[in-house]
DNA sequence: GGCAACGATACCGTCCGGGTATGGATCCGG
DNA sequence: CCGGATCCATACCCGGACGGTATCGTTGCC
């Protein structure tokens, strides 16, 4: 099986309409339609049920859809793999590391002092992004290294190690009336008046219906709680950003969060393998 | 990038001899010349360096040919499961699950029986293999889900729910003088004279050097055993299948082995989800 | 210095991928 | 019930890419 054809099927199984999709891929509609065909003799499996009117996935067809997205996903992330590495050659920057915005940044800091101190250190580019984007970058090759939090992000398909675990603290506007308790429960804030729980971004990107402000990161996060329009369970490590405005309560019974910094398999890279080392000693 | 740059790439940098490289792919030696040169044009990075007698990797060539043989694999395993999931609309078997030859055999037992009582059940083919190569059978979709044993294999890559844990044994021959002690240490049998242990191929089938027989799988290594030619550290469940000639002693120092059953990701199946929730339960 | 090995280049034929035009089936509005 | 719109398939043509053969240029070796 070649991309192309890869490709071109992704793309009419999501559309569920040839037309539509050779548009999307720039081609006209009946090269389309015999390169399905082809591929489908070729494979001598039926991908496609489709009348002159309707177009539907097969059994098979749905898992060509799934199984071909992520081999096209590792065919691009090899080839963005390999232009780093030949970018890192020419005297640019060696490592991408993701983490998501406003998380373990003293963490992240010691590593990446500790890091610059081993020999044979190459420069580290940390991105900072929305939380369930990371899982992506980090499959897509365009980071070679990402700090994640469980049980928040799934470390499905990746090499871990776990660097350290902290309990969650509930974020709340200073003066708020529960900023006096030693600590409280999860029942104690599920339902604040006033203070309700923000909503993450799906992986695609849309916000879950319900309650709450949608947010994108931690720093926008903490905005809104200072502004009293929300609250927020994070991990403890989060109180090294609080200001005057905010307080942060230990919540006994938030489930405990582990950081752990992930790679992608097959690589072999020197400095990733330095970077986890350096990680796990800290 | 097309699969099949990626593939005549590949050929090149893994013989690093343009000439066999072209024999191995069945084509002429110019055209695969031409069409490395295309894709490091398209690409804007060297991936071999070569003089008119030889040919080495670049940096980036050396990535390119980890990534690209993992996107490779994830094509090629895209195909198969396509055609899997083609065959079992059309009536064959439905699931393929591969294991070490002679291990777990009743935790196995238990499983398919538990699962074929499932509502919505399907057929579940078992492969029995050679240690590591289940990791390869499941990355390339040959199989659908795999019992394997923690440390000795890895499940890097894929989703696993851990099915249970048990200490290791050391099989003997019956009547040798250590059958009589209520237990050993890893010291007691690492050297014992006349009775070494087995040596396991590696992933790429050769053996590494040392004493020892080389074995394929347990079956073979407990006749081995028998015949008083070897000695074996197993897990205690490969005690139900010992009979006469054989004995076990518990060995209190060896690592415990956690058996898991694993599965690649993506994997959307109804089946899968099916029999992994049926193992966890048992 | 001649030869052999090896990758690169030149050149040519063929097949495949893409385009336009059109056919055939189905759904829908009048 | 009919005509048009929609949508996938077929027919046909063209250009380029891929593969083959012949040959060159360089390099290492006897």
């Amino acid at each position: 099986m070649e991309t192309r054809e890869l490709r071109y099927f992704v793309a009419v199984a999501e559309e569920l309409h040839f037309g539509r999709a050779a548009q999307r891929l720039g081609i006209a509609q009946p090269p389309l339609s015999r390169a399905i065909q082809q591929l489908e003799r070729r494979l001598g499996a039926a991908l496609l049920d489709r009348t002159s009117r309707t177009v539907a996935l097969t059994v098979a067809g749905s898992v060509l859809l799934v199984e071909g997205r992520a081999a096209l996903d590792a065919v691009d992330a090899a080839e963005r793999r390999t232009l780093r590495a030949a970018l890192s050659t020419t005297g640019r920057a060696g490592l991408a590391l993701v983490t998501k915005a406003g998380a373990s940044s003293e963490l992240l800091a010691k590593l990446l002092d500790a890091y610059a101190a081993e020999p044979g250190a190459v420069p580290v580019e940390v991105i900072l992004c929305g939380p369930a984007e990371q899982e992506r970058l980090l499959r897509e090759g365009r980071a070679d290294v990402a700090l994640l939090h469980r049980p928040f992000d799934s470390t499905a398909g990746f090499h871990t190690e776990e660097l350290g675990t902290e309990g969650q603290v509930v974020v709340l506007p200073s003066g708020h009336p529960l900023t006096v308790r030693a600590h409280v429960h999860m029942a104690d804030i599920t339902a604040l008046p006033g203070l309700p729980l923000p909503r993450w971004p799906d992986p695609d990107g849309s916000y879950p219906p319900g309650p709450g402000p949608q947010v994108r990161d931690h720093a926008q996060l903490l905005q809104l709680v200072a502004l009293g329009r929300a609250c927020s369970v994070s991990p403890e490590s989060c109180r090294a950003q609080l200001h005057g405005d905010l307080a942060a309560v230990p919540v006994l019974d938030a489930p405990t969060v582990t950081t752990v910094i992930a790679w992608p398999p097959h690589s072999r890279s020197r400095a990733v393998a330095d970077l986890v080392r350096t990680a796990t000693r800290l």
